[in-house]
DNA sequence: GCTATACTTCGATAGCTATCGAACTTTGTA
DNA sequence: TACAAAGTTCGATAGCTATCGAAGTATAGC
């Protein structure tokens, strides 16, 4: 594991914030990426070696178009769950686990 | 504490019954109510003196019409995030737990 | 510089949704 | 039985969104 506890401050997020990223889970095919998302960080490789979470697979695995994919992407990055990197060719998904902690929270806890 | 492990099957959803939860918690004002739900269901009183949420409550708290109250009460149920019971004069939501549960895993564990 | 690959941007469209006011139903109470 | 309160249903509307195909851009390799 490469969090600490630093990597989880129980962040605050407004309600439109958070209902902004509940929103970016629900459609299936977006929600399908940050599952995989998700789930490539939890395999976690070392930073160094880790190309991320491509972009590429999406657009072959998913049954939609590139530029439907382009779009669920940006929508995951608008609403503060996944940040996105320039790779050489490809582009890689990272999570971004202040948003992931908020929604648990907010699931768990109040 | 009312639940046992018995109340948190590692119950499967769909992708789309995800997705369906969690759209119903991408209006500002559902997850208001969602998590008053929540809120309440956390300071446990007994089964039989708890009157529940009431839907009364948010019809006069949010700013919103009661006709879009009940509308949003109604998707939360469809969602299976909530359930609903008449008491009376008024109606009293209550959680409902699995498909918490299955959307707490979702974010922590996969 | 040319070509192929990996996306992105644009413009369009069909379908959904949050909200409202008006009218209705159901329940408790006088 | 009548009245009031709590919530629902209806019909309408403005605005959003998932998806597409076509055309554009950026990167890698030759």
């Amino acid at each position: 594991m490469y969090m600490t506890d630093a990597d989880y401050p129980s962040a605050e997020f407004s309600d439109d914030e958070l209902a902004l990223a509940f929103k970016a889970l629900s459609n299936p095919n977006r929600l399908r990426i940050y599952r995989e998302i998700l789930r490539h960080e939890r395999h976690d490789v070392g930073p160094e070696d880790d190309a991320g979470c491509l972009v590429f697979d999406f657009i072959n695995k998913l049954d939609i178009g590139a530029p439907t994919v382009s779009h669920h992407v940006k929508e995951l990055v608008r609403a503060g769950l996944i940040r996105v990197e320039r790779n050489g060719k490809y582009l890689s998904c990272y999570l971004n686990a202040p948003m992931r902690n908020a929604m648990a929270v907010l699931l768990n806890n109040v």
